[in-house]
RNA sequence: UGGGUUAUUGUGUAAAGGUAGCACUACAGAUUUUGAUUCUGUCUGUCUAGGUUCGAAUCCUAGUAACCCAACCA
């Protein structure tokens, strides 16, 4: 037998679980709140409870976790079906816990009736104030000593709206003094007069979280209910209520968050950069969320490859951009087209080439046999790109200078002759002439050249707005700098190109198309597109070793 | 100063008393019609102090640090 099983702790469970008989098959579920967009993290989540029904044979539901009317919208429960559906996962069953409304009713007067919850008509503050702290017990409600004919009585008045946002709430009857902050009395169902997207005006009253997750978990019965480590003390809780409930025995697991460098994951934090318009949308492409890593030409694979090699402990972690990155090159490596786009244009005339003639040359695709070949024209004037010229090459330079020699990707190899400036010093052109024998595919000139670049043909370009995306903080962990996690904020974090060149394949470009533009990294079309004008999102960068290079000089 | 959780290289994650491994990053080199890819190699680690043991990341004792808990949010 192989000794590398590696599982996670939480596959060790699950393994345990079912060698010694304790279920059948299991069942998972992700149960997001459908107040906002799913975000790398929630991915993690995902992957890992889908994941773990798919390896063990078992099944996963999705859950709106819709307990909260005023922040929970059908916008989100429509951008959270994509994203999982687009991330590759298929749920069993769509279930919200707004479906057990009733039934956790009846829990809650069962509770009642065991004499293990009460109507509290104290304000927020006196409850508060009642809880005590974590180094001192709190005190009793004067209230926590009514009849069971009293509790229910008041508790179906709330139901039928006869009191006002605020004016009581069922407690579960438990210890004042318990260590755990949480099981001090905790406030299971409140009024809240507000429509709820899916059960209307239906109802005035709402379970909270704690009295809605875990029932809600036992009514499915899921077998392994995992969270993030900040639910470990209400597992105690969780506990509790399905014992006096006597219901279905789920359990909770909890594993650590995903934190990744140089963004922020918290769900207020990128609704205030929604609100506030530091960004222009959930799916902008600088958002962490799944929509925005779409947006920008993520693929599903990188990220479920991603989530498999960060792995799942229970440890605080802050996961390095660069691994994300790693998985998307990995993916996009295999699988984009490659084609030429000049973003910084400069003007490159061979003047041996004959005025007027247009060549049709041929190129593959990608490394990749199966991606095949595409022709490219081919002329006397082409752009390349400015940072690809020097006047004076700088040492271990492979590229266009006076006097020096590239290879033109997949056409000829050009000398630089000379290069004409304008008044301020720029160069705005630069002339060659070209090695006919050096064609590419049939080279008989016997020369080499280290350094290769892309080009456009000036007669045959078309344009398009290219969008370059950097990090959007600054900051490794703005979440933990000090002050307003904005003020981190990379100001450079879209740089947008208006008139880029490109070569005259990409203007019948899908959305769903992968594109690396060779040299300048992964690219896709952006939704934004119209007819009239191509826009693209640059999707990652290419590694570059010239610039680290030119760093260390 | 209560309770809970966690500590393995720069980052993440394995090792269930028996060689501290893998991946990313970084660095060096080879190949290259993308300074990409690919390939080869190098570097750095068991929170601290004691103890048990032939042998400890793992067990014991005492510390230290980080994170979570006092929402009618989830």
């Amino acid at each position: 037998m192989s000794e590398e099983k590696n599982l996670n702790f939480i596959e060790e469970i699950v393994e345990t679980d079912l060698n010694e008989g304790k279920y059948k098959s299991i069942i998972t579920r992700f149960p997001p709140e459908p107040n906002g967009y799913l975000h790398i993290g929630h991915s993690k989540s995902i992957c890992l409870n889908f994941g773990l029904a798919k390896k063990y044979g078992g099944s996963t539901n999705l859950r709106f976790d819709d307990t909260n009317p005023v922040t929970e919208d059908t916008e989100y429960v429509e951008s959270i079906k994509d994203d999982i559906r687009w991330l590759g996962f298929e749920w069993s069953n769509e279930f919200y816990a707004s479906d057990y409304f009733d039934t956790l009713f009846e829990y809650a007067v069962q509770l009642i009736n065991k004499g293990l919850a009460y109507v509290d008509d104290s304000t927020s503050e006196e409850i508060a104030t009642l809880k005590g702290t974590p180094t001192e017990p709190g005190k009793d409600s004067k209230y926590r000593s009514r009849t069971i004919e009293e509790n229910i009585a008041l508790f179906n008045e709330m139901r039928d709206g006869k009191y006002k946002d605020g004016e009581k709430v069922l407690r579960a009857k438990i210890d004042m003094a318990h260590t755990n902050m949480l099981m001090r009395d905790p406030i299971i169902y409140r009024i809240k007069h507000a429509h709820h997207h899916r059960t209307g005006d239906k109802w005035c009253i709402y379970p909270m979280y704690d009295f809605a997750h875990g029932q809600s978990d036992s009514i499915e019965n899921i077998t392994h209910s995992i969270c993030t480590l900040e639910f470990i003390p209400h597992r105690e809780l969780y506990d509790w209520l399905i014992e006096k409930l006597n219901i279905f025995p789920s359990h909770q697991y909890e594993f650590a968050r995903l934190n990744m460098t140089y963004t922020v994951m918290s769900k207020r934090k990128l609704l205030q950069l929604v609100n506030e318009g530091h960004v222009s949308g959930w799916d902008d492409p600088r958002m962490p969320t799944i929509s925005g890593f779409r947006r920008k030409g993520y693929t599903p694979l990188s990220i479920r490859n991603f989530c498999e090699k960060i792995g799942v402990a229970k440890r605080e972690n802050l996961i390095d951009l660069s691994l994300l990155e790693f998985c998307l090159r990995e993916d996009l490596n295999m699988t984009a087209k490659r084609v030429m786009a000049v973003l910084d244009p400069l003007k490159l005339i061979i003047t041996n080439y004959e005025e007027g003639k247009t060549e049709i040359l041929t190129s593959e695709n990608g490394p990749d046999e199966s991606l095949g070949h595409r022709s490219i024209p081919f002329g006397r004037e082409l752009w390349i790109e400015r940072e690809d010229f020097m006047e004076e090459a700088a040492k271990k330079w492979f590229r266009l200078a006076p006097g020096a020699m590239v290879r033109l990707k997949s056409a000829y190899i050009v000398k630089c002759e000379s290069f004409e400036k304008d008044n301020d010093g720029n160069v705005t052109a630069i002339h060659c002439t070209y090695i006919p024998e050096s064609k590419s595919g049939q080279d008989t000139s016997g020369i080499s050249v280290k350094g290769t670049i892309h080009w456009v043909s000036v007669e045959h370009a078309a344009t398009a707005e290219v969008r370059l995306y950097d990090r959007l903080f600054k900051s490794e962990n703005p979440a933990a700098e000090e002050g307003d996690f904005k003020e981190y904020m990379n100001p450079d974090s879209l740089q947008i190109i208006n008139n880029a060149f490109i070569e005259p394949s990409l203007l019948t470009a899908n959305l769903e198309d992968r594109f690396q533009f060779i040299r300048k990294g992964y690219f896709c079309l952006d939704k934004d597109s119209t007819l009239e004008k191509l826009v693209f999102n640059r999707t990652v960068t290419l590694k570059d070793a010239w610039s680290k290079e030119v760093k260390k000089s």
